[in-house]
DNA sequence: ATAAGTGCAAACGATTTGCGACCGC
DNA sequence: GCGGTCGCAAATCGTTTGCACTTAT
């Protein structure tokens, strides 16, 4: 089913424009802080109002995990996220969908399921390097 | 590992025994209103305190997903769950670790996995019941 | 005595909301 | 002119923190 296609304002073209440049998976505040340099004026509540429309119209992705601040995703494919436990980045991890799993916690839990989300959780190269360096201290 | 046995304060035993004595994963707030009931003076922030503690040592377990509240669970061995996106509840998926996953995305990523967290999201029984009820309207 | 743990209230960060102004059809 | 959207400020929600007071050892 192709994006219904509704109003497309200024400001939401720009956030989406912008969340699709970069592969950051930023968050909202962000994404706020870059959409700025080209709408000074815009406030942070529309950042906020936008991205959920753009999640609810199927133009963006939203990963809520870990508590922390939730962000966003310009593609819409399914794919899973690997988490630094250190920075707190998110990055892609690209492994097949596992699409078998979904029938077999329907099975098991009764629930209609609609979809699943995987998050690794580890310690990014950068950061396992970094804590090398400091190991004594 | 065996749990460092440190300090067992009356309150923190309260908590971990009013936790396993449910299977809901109740949010800090919750378990705080049951726990209120055997200790009238207890603080928010201490119930927020212990169970961080409870984690740290290894006698529960955290589920932060989705941006929600994050929930607790007294059971430490790993496994999966399932939302409901209507009501919010959460439930155990009773499905076999997928271990060979780890190594799969630490192959991909570059990171060192410490493991992963899958929840899967659909409607309860019970919601979509009652969403048939209310189709109308 | 001292280190850890507590209750309270205030602070916090992320997000949402009410509302009057505004913009595009 | 009207419905949808915006910017702003205030409100909300979950969670954390500073601090002075207890409590177990």
């Amino acid at each position: 089913m192709l994006p219904p296609a509704k109003r497309i304002t200024h400001q939401r073209e720009i956030i989406l424009q912008k969340l699709r440049s970069v592969t950051s998976h930023p968050t909202a505040d962000e994404l706020y802080m870059t959409v700025k340099e080209h709408l000074p004026r815009i406030s942070i509540a529309t950042v906020y109002r936008n991205l959920e429309w753009l999640v609810a119209n199927g133009l963006a992705q939203k990963i809520e995990v870990s508590g922390r601040p939730k962000r966003f995703d310009g593609t819409v494919q399914p794919h899973y996220h690997v988490r630094c436990q250190m920075c707190g980045k998110v990055e892609d991890a690209v492994l097949a969908p596992l699409e078998d799993i979904n029938s077999r916690a329907e099975k098991y839990t009764g629930y209609t399921i609609c979809g699943h989300s995987i998050e690794f959780y580890g310690i990014c190269p950068a950061c396992s390097h970094d804590q090398k360096n400091s190991a004594h201290r």
